[in-house]
Parts: C-alpha cells; structure tokens; sequence
DNA sequence: AGTGCGACCCGAACGC
DNA sequence: TGCGTTCGGGTCGCAC
C-alpha cells in the first residue's frame, strides 16, 4: 500500500516517463473515482501537457499546463504505461492517451483511489492538499511541534500517527517502524508522550522514511510496457507482518493487537 | 473539539 | 471442492 515512500517513488518514475508528453484523449471507466464532474475533466484534461510531477505527504500533484490533476492512491492504485492497443486489463479506471503511442493507465484493484482536475490557483484553497501536516523530512517538524498537537489527545500514539494533518505521509507499516525503533507502546495516548519521546519519533520517521525511499528507487520494476512500483522495503521490516517473529532486538515474540481497528505490530519488551 | 464508527471496495484468506 | 463469510486498508462524513 502507497505510504509516502512509495508515493515519492512513482512520481520520480512517472515524471521520467511523462514530462513533455501530451494527452491526447482519456477514458473514464470508473466514473465513481473521479471527483471532478466527468465532462469537465475530459474537456478540460485533453490537450494538456504534463509540466511536473509533485508530492504532498500521500498526493500525487500532475502538474499539466493550466491544471493539477491530484490523484490519491489509497490502498491499490497504481500508474501504468502501456502501449495505446494493448488490452484494458479490468481495474484499470482512468485511461490517458498520450501523444507517443503509449497510455498513462491509472490501476486500482479497491477502486479506493480518487482524483480530480483543479485549475492552478485552487491548489492554495484546495483542502485535502493544505490540511497535511509537516512531512517526516520537513525541519519544521519538531519535538515542541508534536508535542502541542498531541496535548489534548487521548487516543493511542499509533492512531495519531496515521493522522495525515500532524505528520504527512505515515501509513500503518511505517506507524508500527516508526513506534518500535522509537521504543513506544502504540497503545500510549499521544498526551503522554514526551519531548524527548515525540523527538525519537520524528528523528526514526526520516531514517525509515529516508531508507525506504531509497529501496523503493532501487527495487522498481520497469517493463517496456508497464511500470508499477514494489518496493522491497518488506524485506526490512522490523515488525509490522511480523506476528511471532523474533523481535530484531531482543529476540522476543512480535504481537499483533488491534489499535482502532488497525492491525499494530509491536515487540511489548521493547516498546514499553 | 475530540472521538468513534460506518461507508467506500473487492481479492484474499478463512471457515465449514 | 465449493460455497459463504470475514478482513483489511486510508480517508471522509456523520453522530455523539
């Protein structure tokens, strides 16, 4: 599932692909996805050049000549190119045909991706873009930052964690690295976090985030005729999918609880 | 304001 | 084997 990482990872992947490249027409398969009214984006996408590929926290910002498109990849979206004849493979929603014979084809098993075309100057207003809180790399994320945002909050650290307007770009895997390098308990409320605590958050988020950014770069796949991303930061996993593993420092039995609902891994000898 | 929970989806995993 | 059921995951919107 696209946390920030892999978010970063498609875009670098994409913008290598798609800078220059014109769209020439798109389909809409899955109308429910789009946001936008259905006609509008058509008309208005069609004839558009893809300027730039940009990132907030988990959104993907298409930068096209007069428009962004931002596109939310939830759980199972995913970008494919393929050539414009090949056949439409059933999840893929939104099609883009380029100006080079090869299709930009947007991929989603869950149909829970969105997207929508927003002129330039609504990026400022747009909500969902400017509620994001400070990505793990942000210098403006610090200890004293975390610390006024959790104050008044009773619910588990590991739940205020996935809160995207605190911390930008945390999924439920690297919520659990982020709280096992960091040796919390998930189930701590975030009011009893501490400063030197919330500071081990933010300095474990930019080493796991960093780490697997790199990883994503390094295990893309890339067919001539499709390109979606696996990262294999799976296979550095402390304890998130961890269930009865040993945990890497100490050897004990990883657990798996429920924290609102969300499957937590954690090691309950070291993260007290 | 903070919190809790259902809705959105459907393939995979599970239970019988 | 084949069926039906449950689960999961990010985010929103609504109720409390």
């Amino acid at each position: 599932m696209p946390e920030i990482a892999e978010v970063e990872t498609v875009r670098n992947t994409l913008k290598k692909r798609l800078l220059k490249k014109r769209i020439v027409d798109v389909k809409i398969l899955y109308p429910q996805m789009m946001e936008s009214n259905v006609d509008e984006f058509k008309k208005n996408v069609v004839n558009q050049e893809f300027v730039d590929i940009k990132r907030r926290g988990k959104w993907l910002i298409f930068e096209l000549d007069n428009y962004y498109l931002i596109s939310h990849l939830r759980m199972e979206g995913k970008y494919f190119i393929k050539e414009h004849d090949e056949e439409i493979n059933k999840h893929e929603h939104v099609i883009f045909q380029l100006d080079d014979g090869y299709d930009l084809r947007y991929h989603d098993t869950r149909k829970f991706g969105r997207m929508r075309l927003i002129t330039k100057d609504m990026l400022d207003t747009c909500e969902e873009i400017q509620k994001q809180g400070y990505e793990p790399m942000d210098d403006k994320l610090t200890g004293e930052y975390l610390l006024s945002k959790f104050k008044n909050k009773r619910l588990p650290i590991k739940t205020v964690l996935l809160d995207q307007t605190i911390i930008s770009g945390l999924g439920n895997i690297y919520a659990d690295e982020v709280l096992f390098k960091s040796q919390i308990n998930p189930l701590r409320t975030a009011a009893s976090i501490t400063l030197d605590e919330a500071n081990k958050i933010i300095t474990s988020s930019k080493s796991i985030i960093e780490m697997a950014i790199k990883l994503g770069g390094t295990t893309i796949r890339s067919y001539t005729s499709s390109l979606g991303v696996t990262g294999h930061y799976q296979d550095y996993l402390c304890v998130h999918k961890q269930e009865n593993k040993p945990c890497p420092n100490c050897g004990t039995l990883i657990k798996r609880i429920k924290v609102n609902g969300r499957s937590t891994y954690y090691c309950e000898n070291c993260q007290k």
